[in-house]
DNA sequence: ATTATCTATAGATCTATAGATAATGC
DNA sequence: ATTATCTATAGATCTATAGATAATGC
């Protein structure tokens, strides 16, 4: 028997290493979408990860914290991707801007590991601390509703519609559940399409604009692998 | 002093009367909205109709047990108007079926006091004691997308579109928080409208429907106060 | 006499902090 | 020497049940 002082450890110590923060919001991450924000403690996360509970609070001052950096995953690649589509040459089309930002946007909802984009609707998750990413939400509704207003006035359908985009790329979550094949594959760019008709957009212009936002977001996904270099 | 036995009460009692089971459902709603499920204790519903926690367990069995009976009020109504919907003489083009379907879910969604949609997104609600609700549900997104795919045979627009009306009309949660007036109160029917589009039906064609439509629930809703007397 | 409500409480949580110790890096 | 992890724990919850009492109805 030892004669030191203190509390022995009972357990062997696991140290994350580097990708630690990435670990935790993985798991967190799962949790929150199978179990809602509330009923996921922050036991269950280190349970997870494979570590104490008390151990989190080295890579997170509180549990809204983890919350808060999920949720801005989900936005700020969008919120990226809009200067490049409003600096590109020649000038998008309205339709085209959408088309290609619903595409992206709704792509990114469908093809993470987990359904994070219902967090949007945990009442839970209104609070305060989290309104730096309520803020990049409502900047990217902006853009969607502005650009909505700029193709209705081209195809004379009336105002309300302009706002319909936005909520039917939001409206992935639902979808996620789809079972995987090339049909859920194609559901970002069908959504899309779908987004244009409801603006009154004709069928032959969206076959053309589907093509122009296909080639525009490939060229931006070999830029961003570019800059990578 | 007393000599009696037991603990005296330092309350005064409030009977809740006929409609207790409704004043708790009323705030259940709220603060389940607000709050999210998880996060409304049993206490703070107790509080809202000025009850001790305990005495909820007079009317509901559970605390799930309540959230069951909201969410059952989402979809009933709905799922009653499809026998009256597909008994109608003439016959209903499926483009005038499905308008007036989208028009008086939508409609429900919105026009309630309370954003109970927003439930369907908390997955602590995703557990096996309310599936009598989720089937329910699945009944009601089965008959949109059969809808769907009758007009999109029609139009020549491809088969996924089939399934998006369901999920536009089920978007008007994320629309909730417009604010209100004629905009807000026209939504539903705006989403119906855009639904069509997105199934490839044009404008005159929609035009028709709508009134069509509108006629037909303002049938509906004559022959249900008339078979209340 | 019956029923709705109350008080009290069991037993299980939960988040975050304090301070000791094991692992790492120089 | 520094840092990440641990043990222990404070203090606050939370759901549901047991059994006493106040309110109602006959």
């Amino acid at each position: 028997m030892g004669t030191r002082s203190g509390q022995p450890k009972a357990v062997v110590q696991r140290r994350l290493g580097a990708g630690a923060r990435e670990l935790i919001l993985d798991a967190a991450a799962e949790l929150f979408t199978v179990l809602g924000y509330a009923g996921t403690s922050t036991r269950a996360i280190a349970d997870a990860v494979g570590i104490r509970q008390p151990s989190l609070y080295n890579y997170f001052k509180t549990k809204e914290d983890i919350a808060c950096a999920l949720l801005n995953e989900t936005v700020t690649p969008t919120l990226d991707l809009i200067p490049y589509l409003l600096g590109s040459t020649p000038a998008l089309a309205p339709a085209g801007h959408l088309h290609a930002l619903a595409v992206f946007d709704g792509s990114r909802l469908l093809n993470r590991r987990w359904n994070l984009g219902t967090l949007y609707l945990q009442p839970e998750l209104r609070r305060p601390g989290l309104s730096p990413f309520w803020d990049g939400h409502d900047r990217l509704r902006w853009h969607y509703f502005h650009l909505g207003q700029s193709v209705v006035a081209d195809t004379g359908i009336g105002q309300p519609a302009a706002e319909l985009p936005f909520r039917m790329v939001e409206s992935l979550v639902f979808m996620w559940d789809t079972e995987p094949g090339s049909h859920r594959d194609d559901l970002p760019t069908h959504v899309a399409d779908a987004c244009l008709r409801a603006l009154g957009v004709g069928a032959p212009r969206i076959e053309q604009v589907r093509d122009e936002s296909r080639a525009l977001l490939e060229r931006y996904a070999e830029s961003r692998s570019a800059s990578r270099r």
